[in-house]
DNA sequence: ATATGGATGCAA
DNA sequence: TGCATCCATATT
């Protein structure tokens, strides 16, 4: 698998599961590498999916989204959490994969230790949730742009931030559900995780929505 | 269950 | 300008 232009060209679903199992690479402040496993992603759209930020249309923050595919999208949200993205569908339409957890490769000690955690903290503290990776990774907003085809000769960013490299083992066990914390647009299920995986932000198959009548408000378990 | 707390987009 | 909302997380 080559994760070059044509590759994130592509519709956010087909973008969103081949990057199951694909390993994220990114240079630290440091020159280090850290490096995660790629196991739970979601798909959104452009101004036809109520849960994308591209449904306002063409906005300063979703423009990126209307962008060239292959770059990064990085978010500021409640106040405290970065989430990243990548820019998906031709230059001209809308779409964008959220990386919602990883798995530690490369460099779990520094990335325990950015998140101040004790160096045996579980995996899933580092890499299981869109915030938590972010932090884990170092990844803020000055992030957002890079380019992360790996096929780029002449990386915009001269350390090269941010690599895609194949995953070596063998393809994950993919399961889809409905992605997690939208109101809008919560019938597609457009939530897509290594059902092997332990480090998940939540279960990979959550129990079924409540009955008519019940809170439509998700329950996250832990 | 609830506190946290910045950015965004839209109404006013 | 004001305000509801937001692709989350740690703590009670």
């Amino acid at each position: 698998m080559t994760y070059d232009r044509a590759f994130f060209a592509a519709d956010p679903v087909t973008v969103a599961r081949a990057l199951l199992g694909a390993v994220l690479e990114v240079g630290d402040a440091a020159g280090g590498t850290l490096a995660g496993r790629i196991v739970e992603v979601e798909a959104y759209g452009g101004a036809d999916d109520p849960a994308s930020h591209a449904a306002p249309g063409r906005t300063p923050r979703s423009a990126i989204m209307y962008g060239p595919p292959g770059v990064a999208y990085v978010y500021f949200v409640y106040g405290m959490h970065h989430c990243l993205n990548f820019v998906t569908c031709p230059d001209g339409s809308a779409g964008a994969v959220l990386v919602r957890a990883l798995e530690p490769l490369r460099g779990r000690a520094a990335m325990a230790a950015r998140r101040g955690l004790d160096p045996a903290a579980p995996d899933r503290l580092l890499g299981g949730g869109p915030g938590r990776l972010c932090r884990s990774l170092g990844i803020d907003l000055s992030w957002n742009g890079l380019p992360v085809a790996a096929r780029l000769r002449r990386p915009v960013d001269a350390a090269g931030r941010l690599r895609l490299l194949a995953d070596a083992g063998s393809p994950p066990r993919i399961v889809a559900s409905p992605r997690i914390g939208v109101r809008r647009g919560a019938e597609a299920r457009w939530r897509f995780c290594d059902a092997d995986s332990r480090c998940l932000s939540a279960p990979a198959s959550p129990p079924d929505a409540a009955q008519p009548g019940a809170s439509r408000r998700v329950v996250r378990s832990d």
